[in-house]
DNA sequence: CTCATATGTGTAGTTTATACGCAAAAGTAA
DNA sequence: TTACTTTTGCGTATAAACTACACATATGAG
């Protein structure tokens, strides 16, 4: 049987916000094929372990960032996809706090980056497709779940929130409908500190609750933007 | 390395529907493991051939279906997953018209049959576990995007499209209101044809206009019940 | 020709979404 | 200290969407 030539592999697009800025995390190729280009990171799946212990694994190995949100993105399977013979790649999707670790690049890296979604180098493999399917999806999901959080720092004031969307959504967003909006769901704490940066008034700091979240959406009360 | 040991299979939850009852295709297994056992229909993927290639192959080869609508569903990959040994599976979604053909089973398949989604036998590998997702999928599904269309028959009257919401949906709908909302999405085209089964008023029947949908969707306008 | 059955349509009341302006709390510069 | 700039925090009026609900019409059956 031919099929005992196919080889599996995971490959983890990972998203990051900053100040207005959606970054995906992309490696540079220390080996052949398209050593020296950029690609989403990954690697071969190991017998013993899960699809999501490998993401986890080869994202540890090659990057050093710490995965705050993990789900599966989809599964890309066409012959031709990979020069080095049947390579089906389990792409996943991640969320991550950027300022919440250091980057280093290691095994099959040689250099790790955050790179703007607005301006992206050229990809290895059929990896631009990938990370295409996976911006979609981001922008399609952080309107029916609750995904920003996961991109923020735990406390953050509403402005960040808003710029969040306003920046994935790519359009204005109403600063008073989308507050009101998001404070009826009922899944933010008001906590008593304040933040300033500069000048303009102090604003609150929120959170998210998720333990909240999850018991209302067990009520069937539906995240919606 | 050890991941040459990983095999890759494709499974295809089949639904269709008629008269009220939303069914799923399984066959019972011809060979072990799980002989004589009901599973989901499918198989290895051949070198050559993309994964959707293989679920129509397979689909094919065990039952005769023909398919109206496919997805990617979920890739299954836990290590314990299949007793012959690492074994990951693309899992696929696949919509049918009934009334459409004839089933009939032959290579790994001692028989092929619809069951009701409400009254499933017992089944092999993790193969509950997919048909329960691949049914949370569909019923979300089905109220954000037009596939209710792809299980009816081309030409359909307005009380099948009904039924098969309260069905799928699993709770009454106001027949006005879920008329004039369809209606309103402009989706649909009145035919001069009209139906009678039985006593009570002859229907209109309707087609689901996909062009116009495409473009309407490309124009941002979404389907939504 | 009457009755049972299924289809086809309109409207009022409620809820949700949208548009929009001004006051409060801080920093900054004269 | 005071006037000005910046950012946050809040309310209301209008439009749009959703919900609930009842009766007329076209057939088959007896």
């Amino acid at each position: 049987m031919s099929d005992q030539f196919i080889k599996l592999t995971v490959d983890a697009v990972v998203f990051g916000y900053e100040e207005g800025n959606i970054s995906v995390l992309l490696i540079k190729r220390k080996y052949d094929p398209f050593k020296g280009a950029w690609a989403i990171p990954g690697g071969f799946v190991l017998n013993g372990e899960s699809l999501e212990e490998a993401v986890e694994r080869e994202l540890h190995e090659e990057t050093g960032v710490k995965i705050n949100y993990l789900e599966q993105l989809y599964t890309f399977g066409k012959p031709e996809r990979d020069p080095r013979g049947r390579v089906v790649s389990v792409a996943y999707f991640a969320l991550v706090r950027p300022n919440a670790f250091k980057l280093f690049a290691s095994t099959d890296a040689a250099e790790v980056e955050w790179f703007n979604i607005k301006n992206l180098p050229k990809l290895s493999f059929d990896h631009k497709n990938i990370l295409d399917i996976a911006i979609k999806r981001l922008q399609g999901k952080i309107t029916y779940e609750p995904l920003g959080f996961e991109l923020l720092d735990k406390k953050f004031p509403f402005s960040d929130l808003e710029k969040l969307y306003t920046t994935l959504l790519g359009r204005d967003i109403d600063r008073r409908n989308f507050r009101k909006k998001i404070l009826s769901l009922n899944i933010l704490d008001e906590l008593e500190e304040k933040t300033s940066k500069g000048s303009g008034r102090p604003a609150n700091l929120f959170q998210f609750n998720q333990k909240r979240y999850f018991q209302l959406k067990k009520e069937g009360i539906i995240f919606e933007i």
